[in-house]
DNA sequence: AATGAATGAGAATTCATTCAT
DNA sequence: TATGAATGAATTCTCATTCAT
């Protein structure tokens, strides 16, 4: 009884702290029942992370790393703004599907409601995404398939705004719900989002037909 | 003491309730606390709402109308998917200055602690602006000014879904902090953010070069 | 609206009162819910008994005199203890079936937990049939049909506590219960169990010393 | 501080309860000041007993068991009911005035309030001494110390109603008042009061002077 | 005098966290 | 070191009573 936690039942933990903080939300929580899910006592629970909130961040950091890894299969060689998105929704896709309480997760981050703490969640969580986008869009800019007079980062951002919300639409109720209303009444499905959105973001980053006839009026 | 409850207060009190809302969230704001800050009593609080939750959707409702309120100002007239953008935005900019409780509130409808509300609340809320941005965009393909193999509904979607986030982004820690992070460590400006959501839209709506090309090599 | 609150709706009041206590109990009853039965405001009855307790005992006292005027009828003449307690248990199977809620309101008394209070409340109650149990004990014995050796007061007591647990069995819950379990799980008629009380009370009634010592004297 | 929960500490507890339910009444009784007067915290309570309702039951449990065992030293060899009752009387007096809280609970149990368990509580406290009495009864009859043309169950049902007045005459205050109503104004002494009610009993087990007469004058 | 909205003390219950074992 | 029982602050909600109208 009385032997260390092993790595297999820290990481089980986190696994039940994920699945509670994703079906219940951060408040409703409860450490007790982590515990119990975990086989292991509130006690080691407290000896491990000092207050549920760290032990949120311990969830939140496991449930991150986890999409993390998941992303980094895409292929980087991949200049064209279009082939990039068409993998990335892909996993994206298939992320949510397989890992709903992470992303239900990953919602609940971003109910934080203190700044401090929000900047280094943000930070940790997103910086990568962030600038593996916005390099992305300016390589595609130099290689002329991306129109120039667009702001790296802020089209990064709003890349990344459509991905996380066609995640939280796959895995959050709420947003479940905002998409049926979209879509006349059912979820629509994966295949038809993808090339559709793919076909929303690659008119998005080319030039329009009124700045080719500008630019050929020149 | 014992004074009466007036319109105003009774204003007050959901003002009260929507700022602890988007301070606390639902489960951590207080209705001694709410009844408190409104210079009432908890008991009309309960005499007024049956239950918290009521009053919780009374507060979103507040919210929501003011939002609505603020939404009737677009001029329908507008037909170009641009020109009623700018408009949007520029309104909704306005708005999540002046009401960044409004829109933390709104935030908070989304969290999985709320999902009991989640089917009843989207249909409320979006509904209008669903079938509002979903017709613009057929007529819009009717007039040629934007592509035709999009589904109006899923791009209404794409749509507010990058409005969505643009208020959060303004009111939200969370979504402030990620902001920052995309745009070299400081929120951008509202006229830049506007200008460069506008481009990416218009480019988006109307047909990709691709296209242009196509159609021109008819 | 202003007009004095009438005879007949003060009577009104009262029997809501007595209904409300009879249903909930004491402690669950509500005032709001009985000024709401009896169509008058909570100010009025605050107006008319300064609060629950004294507004209860209003009740308990008209429910209590209805009990009195019922057992007025009993023939005073009798002076045989079996005609006289046939005539008692005909009328108080009668009253308890057409006031149910006296009955269990009469009960609520019986839980008062303030002696100083309790002393009032019994004395006002049972002082009456109290004295005329007792009396009519005192004369049979005199004439020879209720054994001498018997204490008339307590004789009376236990008398009473019969017609009581009487009354409360045909309306209180827990009684109603009690009563099954001793009769196969199903209330008795109340022809039958008039009978077998009245045959148990004459027997304990009659029986005398002599009887006794003619046994011992054997 | 942070004391363990003994077993004699658990019943302290019951005891405190008890005694607040006897004071208080279940409504009125509060848990935290039960928790207090036992000295545990209100969380330990509500660890052991999910509710206020269950807690009370645990207590009309202990304090009905404590009276099922003092019941249990009545000679179950007695034949007679006379020499049953007295027994009994004596057992219910010492009972009473050891436990008198006990009694008090006992008719809370039979309020209004409590209706709720009214049927389940009845049964499991009841059905005991309802089959006891009814079967000693039953013997009497056949051995010829009871009178055969009375019922056995309800003839219990009257012995046992007056057992449980005696108890509640003891104890509860209104009881206790109405008691010294009919004996001048103060409580009469134990000896006199089981003399006179087995006098009252035996008469009424047997045959009544009537019957008797009227068989001889056949 | 009647009204009923407003008051606020009080009660049950929960659960993050502590600490004796 | 692990355990999980014990703690008690905090929260929601109720309702007898008051008092401005």
């Amino acid at each position: 009884m009385y032997e260390k936690l092993t790595e297999a039942k820290l990481a089980e933990t986190l696994e039940a702290g994920i699945h509670e903080f994703a079906e219940r939300g951060v408040e409703k929580a409860s450490m007790a029942s982590i515990a119990g899910k975990a086989g292991i006592s509130v006690g080691v629970l407290y000896k491990y992370y000092s207050d549920k909130d760290s032990f949120f961040l311990a969830c939140v950091r496991r449930s991150v790393g986890r999409l993390e890894e998941a992303l980094k299969e895409v292929l980087v060689r991949e200049d064209k703004v279009s082939g990039y998105a068409d993998q990335v929704i892909r996993i994206l896709q298939r992320h949510a599907a397989e890992h709903r309480d992470d992303i239900r997760m990953y919602h609940e981050i971003t109910s934080i409601r203190n700044s401090r703490f929000a900047a280094e969640l943000a930070e940790e969580i997103e910086k990568i995404t962030a600038g593996l986008y916005t390099d992305i869009i300016r390589k595609a800019q130099k290689n002329g398939t991306v129109r120039e007079d667009m702001d790296p980062g802020i089209a990064a951002f709003f890349f990344d705004n459509l991905l996380m919300m066609l995640q939280f639409g796959l895995c959050c109720d709420y947003y479940r719900e905002r998409w049926k209303l979209y879509c006349g009444g059912k979820l629509p499905e994966n295949d038809m989002v993808r090339e559709q959105l793919l076909m929303f973001l690659e008119s998005a980053f080319t030039f329009s037909r009124e700045d080719v006839s500008h630019e050929g009026g020149k």
